[in-house]
DNA sequence: CAACGACGTGGGAGCGCTCCCATCAGGGGG
DNA sequence: CCCCCTGATGGGAGCGCTCCCACGTCGTTG
């Protein structure tokens, strides 16, 4: 459609094209307000004309912006969290990005080393500003990267305190709702599986239960408690703890829908029926608690908003204009299916 | 650690610390073979003690190449296959890339809008290279891509004859196992669930259960085959067609495995017992296959594998030496589990 | 012993922008 | 009628690199 002849072209043979300078051409491309509306349609024609598109290189180096953002996952969390969850966070980081014309540069950190080298990677600037998922409880690099002067926003937080700007799921209110939604089944002897607790989200879950017991009256017990760490395997042998030292429980609050599987099967091969003997609810709300059997009670966070909003707070915090609050939590969502019906012949 | 005192430092600053010239700085800097031992050491240590790292901007605009390839992804796709595919895709296109120092740039597509947007992205000459995923039938954008002189690696290909290099799984050899698998379990009348026949994945699995009966000695049926989309609903209608048709079938190949878990909610409200009456397989082996009741024998593609050699190929095509073949088919595995033992009694 | 490569090396000339300052027209107030 | 302010404009000066050419400085060859 357009003249290429040899290379792109550039800013000053637009300006040339169009009877201007290259000051003129630059505004109207930036869409600055002091241009003469004559000089913005002569240069509009021109940029068509030749097809010009603004080189980014450039920019960046004369301007000290990359327009791209770094969305970093730890790969080992990649792989534990197999369900959608990492996908639909960059769904929507990247939704965001793509409406302000921004570039998302994806970066899974497989080591400690390879966390290092991303260090390397901000110094030479190559980004604006830095998404953090998934960072736990010790983690250093959220405040290394807010010393190297670049905004930070993460998913998720350390603990009750983090003063990095952060957007996190309501995870107290899950287990809560999970609780109250047991109890009002009838449900008496409610017991947990829980994530890692070096994980700020395991323990919020877990307090969750714990004030869902209290609201409804009921006294915590240690023995209705059991760790896992949010894999298959590790809900197995919770259910499995859980089963010997509480064989009269009644139901159980897993803190997610890949443990509730594991759990749910254990479960199987004792004998329970799932929900006539146990109840059961995961938290995620992810496609496997739809395809179990019975489909999965679970509390459903909105993860692809949380990276809409991500995202946005970043925006906002490399335009200098910081958003407030810069902690949010959004709310989550019980999603009732079948595993907890109410106790039968009550 | 180190000096930063206003910025970053810059290689004319390593330079005068090191006390040779911008361009030995340069040459050490780019591992040229072209520089003393003593520039060398010298240049390190500046390096060091500076915490020197170079700008990218700055040397993509002086040597126009960005060290960032981008990997696209068309949203809707990344829905459907909500299965980790694309997770698995990415992280080992991301291996690779870290191991080669490159960035990954992630440019989910929602709209012909947005993808019209990425070809301006290309032009801005922000990446040096392109992995495309799942390409339709007609998408014309790879060879646009080919046009502006960019580097393209799919994953998939368009059609039997694609012109533009790619990797893809081999999808008959995938067709042909599971059939022959159903065969040896002594099937008799197996039916297939088909994808979005558009695309030629689907029409490849499909290829393969034909070849593979045809191995077998049978005779293809046609109303033994019925398309579905990819989705778990789609598997749902094309198994109550299926049904409906020959309700004597006594095993589905399904072309993947959300199908197959929507075709068997179906058969077990239809008081078909899998895999008493019915033997079912799935194509991806991912999480809902191992979850499902039973567990599902589905065939096994190596989707990381499949990513690093796209990025690898990628990476060759660059640097101009590109890797013979340019096209690469891998090989799938099936995973027996328990969706279609023998028939019982026979 | 002169001439000539090979090797290291320094630094000029850009890459294509943004920033900013100087300039030029106008228009309104003193 | 002149001055000053405003708004629009052109273009110089970098941003921090890579590329490449020209310049020593050796060791080697005829």
């Amino acid at each position: 459609m357009s003249g290429r002849q040899g290379g792109r072209p550039t800013l000053e043979q637009v300006a040339a094209r169009a009877g201007v300078g290259r000051g003129t051409v630059s505004r109207v491309i930036n869409g600055s307000p002091r241009v003469s509306e004559q000089a913005r349609r002569a240069v509009a024609r021109a940029v068509a004309e030749l097809g010009y598109v603004p080189n980014q290189a450039a920019r960046a180096l004369a301007g000290s912006r990359t327009d791209a953002i770094a969305l970093v996952i730890p790969e080992a969390e990649a792989r534990l969290f197999a369900e959608p969850y990492f996908l639909d966070l960059i769904r929507g980081v990247s939704a965001e990005l793509a409406d302000a014309d921004r570039q998302l540069l994806l970066t899974l950190v497989r080591s400690e080393q390879e966390r290092q080298r991303f260090e390397q990677y901000l110094a030479a600037q190559r980004v604006d500003g830095v998404l953090l998922a998934s960072v736990h409880g010790d983690d250093p690099l959220p405040d290394r990267i807010r010393e190297l002067g670049i905004p930070v926003v993460m998913n998720g937080r350390r603990s009750e305190a983090e003063p990095v700007p952060y957007v996190d799921t309501d995870n107290i209110g899950a287990g809560r709702a999970a609780v109250a939604h047991l109890v009002a089944r009838g449900r008496d002897r409610i017991a947990t599986v829980t994530g890692p607790l070096d994980m700020y989200v395991a323990r919020a879950r877990l307090g969750g239960y714990m004030a869902g017991l209290a609201e409804a009256g009921r006294i915590p017990d240690n023995s209705l408690v059991s760790a896992g760490d949010f894999t298959e395997e590790g809900g197995r042998r919770a259910m499995r703890g859980l089963l010997d030292r509480r064989p009269d429980l009644d139901a159980v609050f897993v803190a997610s829908d890949v443990m509730a599987a594991g759990a749910r099967g254990v479960l199987r091969e004792a004998g329970r029926r799932v929900p006539h003997d146990v109840a059961l609810v995961g938290v995620d709300d992810s496609p496997v608690a739809r395809l179990m059997d019975p489909p999965l009670t679970s509390v459903r966070q909105p993860i692809e908003e949380m990276g809409r909003t991500m995202a946005r707070m970043l925006l906002r915090e490399i335009a200098g204009t910081p958003e407030e609050p810069r902690r949010r939590v959004l709310p989550t969502e019980l999603v009732v299916r079948d595993s907890c019906r109410a106790v039968s012949g009550s």
